[in-house]
DNA sequence: TTAGTTTCTTAAACTACTTTATTTTTTTTG
DNA sequence: CAAAAAAAATAAAGTAGTTTAAGAAACTAA
C-alpha cells in the first residue's frame, strides 16, 4: 500500500487498522491491493461502556472487528433473563452472523462491556468483497471454521462437564477474559447463577 | 459428464453418487469438469449397524457424506459415559473435523446406528480439491457456516431452555430423526438421562 | 467525599434432574 | 420361532444447581 501513493488520511487510517491488517495476513496470503480494497470498506466506530451495538429483533447490518475494548453477545429468554453467548476482545470478529448473512431479525444483543473501538463492514460491502476477492472467501472460511470448532467444544463441555469444570475450563482457556469480565457475566456464560458461582469459588478457597 | 466419454464403471459410480452431486450443485455453481474431479476423489464405503467409522484418539483420516443410513457422533467422558454430539442421515456430511483438519487425535467417536453407505474423502484429496477448485472452497465454506449456525443455536438452547423444551425443539426440528433414533440416544443428545426423558414423555401424555 | 447503584457473598428452602433398582416392552439373533 | 439382549417405563431416594432474601463490598457519579 505504501508504494501506491495513498493520501495521508488513508495512510493514517491504515495505521489504525494495523491489527485487522495483521489478522488477515496471518490467515491468508493476499496481495496489498486486495488487502487495501478490504480495508477501504472498513469503518471505524466507537461505543462507550454499556452501549449496544445491536439489539435483538433488529437486523444486523454489519459485523465488527474489535480494535480495543470488550463486548458481550447475549440473548433474552422469555422470562426476561439474559444469557451470555460470547465475549469478544481485541482482534476478534463478532456479530449476529445468522442475521447478517440470512437477513433475518437478530436473536442476539451485543453490548460493550468497556469503551470499545471497532472496525465494521456492512452487508453490501461484505458481499462485494466475497464476490471480488477469493482470498476474502478463504479468510472468512477460516473464521467460520474456527468459530465452528469453538462452538463444537462448548457443546461437548455442556454435555459432559459439571458447572465447576466449565468454570475452571473458562479460567484456564480465557485467562485474559477472566480478569476483565465480572463474575456475574462469566456465570451467565457458563450457564449458572452468580450465587452458585460464588459458592463454587468459596468452596475452592479451602 | 455424459458428454465426455467416461467409461461405464465411472458412469455407474456417478449415478450412485447422485445425491452428493446434487448436494454440491445446490450450494455452488460449478462446472461439470470440476464436479467430476471432486466425485473422482470420493470413495464409497459401507458400514453395518453398530460398526464404528471412527474411534476417539485415532486420527480422522476422512470425512463422510451419507448416501443412506444413519450415524451418531459421541464422546466418552472420564466416567465412561457416552454423550451424543450429533446425528447424521442421508445427504449430511460428518466427521471429526478438528481431527481431520488439524491432524490431532479425535475427540469424537462415530458409529453407525443403521446399515450405512457413505462417500468419503481423505485428507490428501481434500487438500488437493481445496487447492485446485475455488468452488470446493466455497462449498466447504457454506458447510462450515451452516454447521456454525446449527452449533450456535444449540448453545443458545442449552443456555435458555429446560430439558423439556430441548426435547420438544428436537421433535419439531428433526421429525425424521425423532422417528429413527432411540429415545436413549435422543436423551443423550439433549443432555439428560433416558429415565428423565421417559418421565417427561409420561407427563406429556396427560 | 458521600450517596446511589451494582456486584459479590452467604445461607436456607426449593426444584429439576440423577441415581439406583425393578418390571415391562421391544428388538435382535441364532 | 424362542431365547437373549437391549430399550423403555416406573418409582423412590439423592444431589447439583436455583431461588429468595439480606448484608457486605466494590465501583460510579454528583
Amino acid at each position: 500500500m505504501r508504494a501506491h501513493g495513498i493520501c495521508t488520511d488513508r495512510w493514517q487510517q491504515a495505521k489504525k487498522m494495523n491489527k485487522l491488517n495483521q489478522h488477515i495476513k496471518n490467515l491468508v496470503s493476499i496481495s496489498d491491493s486486495y488487502l487495501s480494497l478490504i480495508l477501504d470498506k472498513v469503518v471505524e466506530k466507537q461505543f462507550s461502556k454499556k452501549e449496544h451495538l445491536l439489539y435483538s429483533d433488529d437486523y444486523a447490518k454489519e459485523v465488527y472487528f474489535i480494535s480495543s475494548g470488550c463486548v458481550r453477545t447475549y440473548i433474552l429468554d422469555y422470562n426476561g433473563i439474559e444469557h451470555n453467548i460470547s465475549f469478544a476482545i481485541e482482534n476478534w470478529w463478532l456479530g449476529d452472523l445468522q442475521s447478517f448473512i440470512n437477513h433475518t431479525p437478530a436473536n442476539q444483543n451485543i453490548q460493550a462491556l468497556e469503551d470499545t473501538v471497532t472496525f465494521s463492514i456492512n452487508q453490501e460491502d461484505w458481499n462485494l468483497l466475497i464476490k471480488e476477492i477469493p482470498e476474502f472467501v478463504y479468510y472468512t472460511r477460516l473464521l467460520f471454521r474456527n468459530t465452528m470448532f469453538t462452538h463444537e467444544n462448548r457443546i461437548l463441555q455442556n454435555l459432559s462437564f459439571t458447572a465447576e469444570e466449565r468454570y475452571l475450563y473458562f479460567l484456564n482457556n480465557y485467562p485474559d477474559l477472566s480478569q476483565r469480565i465480572s463474575q456475574k457475566h462469566i456465570a451467565s456464560y457458563i450457564g449458572i447463577t452468580p450465587e452458585f458461582l460464588s459458592m463454587l469459588r468459596a468452596k475452592r478457597k479451602h
